[in-house]
DNA sequence: CGAAGTTGTCTATGATAATAGACAACTTCA
DNA sequence: TGAAGTTGTCTATTATCATAGACAACTTCG
């Protein structure tokens, strides 16, 4: 098939070629590690020139979806999601950049009080209201990660339901009329996936992940959320900007 | 703009210039009859050479959504097929009801056996004899969409050639005596039209289709028929009612 | 080692995309 | 009538898209 063959779509050929392999990798036709066909191979199957074929795995491999090996073959990468952690983190910007889908549900949200610690990351007093949103967080259909969040039940009343609805925690934020936040210190450890993440993560069991705390503020400083995220490592990489 | 200043998308600058104002007329920015900016506007609002519109204008054109007329302007000519679905809907009566001319035509009819899906629509064994029909449908010759229709091969003998002589479902049914139909729970998706469907319907390649399945049953609720049905986006606009 | 298969790179050609400028043909309106 | 604004058409240039062939560099495996 050349272009001049069907009424000129306005898609150049080689991004044809590379969104049907890219939909391979998201839909599981493709796994993590997996050699894909020969260039000639996908050539075939598409009906176009070898040139066109790395044309659109050129595209892939710039944005980290496939590395090419000489002489041996073109693979999948291990697709970890660069995740640079700046003052001004938000999620699916970091997706969206990687030119992948961010996705937010919720798991369960509910009533909590604040522990002591909590309190003191939220200003509060031990024992004030707050509300623990579980999300999961997802890149095209790629689980990414687990977070619990906490707020004040006073200032975010129905919270829960917000972030259903909005399935976004800057979304969330806006709805109560914030209209930005900041990232304040962020604390990184690791850990092993325990039952529920793995499940949710769709992990084995016993692989690691990278645990992140981290409280967000107002741009006056004031504490808005703290979070306890677990990462699949398999998956992420975050970037320490110094 | 150029597209050497962008990372090239590998969408034409021209198709980008199409799709906007495309936008425009479908959430009602331009009506029907609208006379849209100059060309000059419209190469200065999105930064292109005035012969990129003209492109842009004259895919519009071919499709029919829009009318240039020398020394007047541009106007918007074309709206989309209101499609309305009810527990009762007819393809022709709502063509006709358009004041346009519905018309069927057979792409291909032949035997299948029931998989476990199909059989549970339709109310029988896996495995058991169904006729598939294959049929594209037109509002005067303008294709609307192309269907996927599987009927039991033991109540419908030969709805193949039936079909292919009355180009109608309501008539071929008539055909075996079911006089009145309803349809059941409709299920509307979204998706990329495929190379087979986009020649059928005269779609550019990597443009929206509607995605419907629907199954038909008699007034007692015995499952007549179900349908996997491909519509061009850009054509139809469905009214769920409330 | 040697053969087969893979990716990388080079040259070359024709078609398409986008830009630029100029002018004709036509409509609208004062 | 005449000026302003619109679409239609022409030539020309540059960059990109897609194809084609050939060969190098490399990996894998018997």
């Amino acid at each position: 098939m050349s272009m001049q063959d069907t009424a000129s779509s306005g898609v150049a050929l080689w991004r044809l070629v590379a969104d049907g392999i890219e939909r391979g990798i998201a839909d599981g036709r493709f796994a993590a590690g997996d050699k894909l066909p020969g260039e000639m191979e996908i050539a075939e199957t598409y009906r176009v020139n070898r040139h066109t074929v790395r044309r659109a795995l050129a595209a892939l491999a710039e944005r980290g979806l496939v590395r090419a090996e000489r002489g041996s073959g073109t693979y999948v990468e291990a697709q970890k999601l660069a995740y640079p952690l700046r003052s001004r983190t938000r999620f699916s910007e970091i997706v969206g950049a990687g030119g992948r889908e961010p996705r937010g549900q919720l798991i369960e949200a509910s009533e909590d009080v604040a522990t002591r610690e909590l309190a003191r990351e939220l200003g509060m007093k031990a024992g004030a209201p707050l509300v623990r949103i579980e999300a999961i967080r997802l890149a095209d259909r790629t689980p990414i990660c687990v977070s619990t969040t906490w707020l004040s039940a006073e200032l975010f009343p129905n919270a829960g339901a917000v972030f259903a609805a909005t399935r976004s925690m800057t979304k969330l934020l806006a709805h109560y009329g914030v209209r930005d936040y900041r990232r304040g210190a962020t604390r990184i450890t690791a850990g092993i996936v325990d039952a529920t993440d793995a499940a949710r993560l769709d992990l084995a069991l016993g692989r690691p992940i990278l645990v992140v705390d981290a409280t967000d503020h107002d741009l006056q400083g004031k504490p808005l959320m703290t979070k306890h995220s677990r990462f699949a490592a398999e998956r992420v990489e975050f970037l320490v900007e110094s």
